[in-house]
DNA sequence: ATCCAGGGGTCAC
DNA sequence: GTGACCCATGGA
C-alpha cells in the first residue's frame, strides 16, 4: 500500500552553511510562529529555534535546516546541494518563502494610519508572508482545506503525503516531499476515500492532478500570464478551483500583492473581531478598507490572519 | 445535540 | 446573479 520510494541521503558528505543577512523588519521567531500553530504539520520540522523541510531542487531531493543568530539567517545542509548552482537555487528558495528581500516598511506606514490596526506595526512586528513554492501542493492543500477544521485538513494532508509522497531518511530524522501530479494522477477515488477524502476532493485533487500532467496548468504557464483577471481566469477555470482558492495560490505562490480571498471564514471573522465589519455580508467596508492597502493587500490579509491567535481574539 | 470549519459545484429560478 | 443543497469529518 505504502509506494514511497526512499532516498538515503549521504552520511558523511560535508555540512554547508551559508548566511544570509537578515533585512530590517524581520523575525525569524515571528516567521517560526506561523510555522509552528500546533498543527500536525508533515512538510516540516521544528525544534527549539529551528527548522528542518525537505525539498526537491530540479528532481533533486535534499533537506536543510535554518536557524539565526544576531545578523543572520543560517542556512545549512547537506551534499546533494553541494555544488554552487544548486546552493544558490537553496537559497533563492530560502529567501522566497520567508520573503526575505521585500521592503515591508510602506505596509507598516499603512498600517499605523489606521486606528484599529496600527498595533500590528508593533505586535507582529517583522512577520513575513510565508509562501507555498510549489503552484501543484498549493492548489491541493486549499482542496484538502476546503469547508473542513484546519486540524483535520492537516491530518489528511499528512496521509496523502505519508501515503503518495518521497520520503528522505537522513541522519536528522526522515522528511517528507510533497507528492507528485504524475503520481496522483493515476490514483483512484477510492484510493483517496479510504484516506478520509470526500467523494468531491478526491476527485478534485485526482483532476488536478491530470491537468497539470497534461500541461494545462503550471507554474510557467501561470506566471506568464499579464493580470491578475487572466491568472484568476486561468485558475478558476479547473474544476474544484474557486475565487477563494485562486486568490490564495496568486497570494502564496505567485505573490501577487493585491490577492484577496474574499469570503475566507478566518479573514470575515478577523475583520469582525476589529469591528471593521458588521456581519459577513458587508463587502462595502470590507473593500473600501483593502482600498487603503493597495500594493499590500495580501499583506493584510496574512496580518489578519495571524491576529486570530491573539489572546484578545481567542475566546469566543 | 447542533453548528460550523481557511469552499466549490450544481441546479433552480 | 442569487439562493438552496450537497459534500464528509471533527472540534467546540
Amino acid at each position: 500500500m505504502l509506494n514511497f520510494s526512499c532516498i538515503f541521503l549521504h552520511k558523511f558528505a560535508a555540512m554547508q552553511t551559508v548566511l544570509l543577512s537578515k533585512p530590517d523588519l524581520f523575525s525569524f521567531k515571528e516567521c517560526l510562529w506561523f510555522l509552528d500553530r500546533n498543527y500536525d504539520e508533515c512538510l516540516h520540522r521544528i525544534d527549539a529555534e529551528a527548522i528542518t523541510k525537505a525539498i526537491s531542487l530540479n528532481g533533486n531531493p535534499l533537506v536543510f535546516t535554518l536557524e539565526e543568530d544576531e545578523k543572520n539567517i543560517l542556512l545549512k545542509t547537506e551534499n546533494k546541494a553541494s555544488s554552487s548552482e544548486n546552493m544558490d537555487e537553496l537559497r533563492r528558495y530560502v529567501i522566497d518563502w520567508m520573503d526575505m528581500e521585500r521592503n515591508i516598511e510602506p505596509f507598516y506606514e499603512l498600517l499605523k494610519r489606521d486606528k484599529k490596526l496600527s498595533y500590528m506595526a508593533k505586535d507582529f512586528s517583522g512577520l513575513r508572508l510565508i509562501g507555498i513554492a510549489d503552484l501543484y501542493e498549493t492548489l491541493c492543500w486549499c482542496i484538502i482545506g476546503q469547508q473542513i477544521n484546519l486540524s483535520f485538513a492537516y491530518k489528511i494532508k499528512r496521509r496523502l503525503v505519508e501515503n503518495y509522497g518521497r520520503k528522505l531518511i537522513t541522519s536528522k530524522g526522515e522528511f517528507l516531499l510533497f507528492p507528485e501530479p504524475e503520481t496522483m494522477a493515476g490514483i483512484t477515488e477510492e484510493k483517496l476515500k479510504e484516506l478520509q477524502f470526500s467523494r468531491q476532493k478526491a476527485n478534485y485533487i485526482i483532476y488536478i492532478s491530470k491537468a497539470f500532467c497534461e500541461g494545462r496548468i503550471s507554474q510557467g504557464k501561470l506566471s506568464a500570464l499579464k493580470t491578475t483577471e487572466e491568472r484568476l481566469e486561468l485558475l478558476t477555470s479547473l474544476k474544484g478551483i474557486g475565487e477563494w482558492t485562486a486568490n490564495y495560490a496568486l497570494m502564496k505562490t505567485l505573490r501577487d500583492p493585491d490577492s484577496v480571498p474574499y469570503g475566507d471564514i478566518g479573514l470575515l471573522n478577523a475583520l469582525s473581531n476589529h469591528q471593521l465589519i458588521r456581519d459577513r455580508k458587508d463587502k462595502k467596508n470590507m473593500e473600501k478598507l483593502f482600498r487603503k492597502f493597495e500594493g499590500w493587500k495580501s499583506y493584510l490579509v496574512f496580518y489578519l490572519w495571524r491576529s486570530l491567535a491573539s489572546p484578545s481574539f481567542q475566546a469566543k
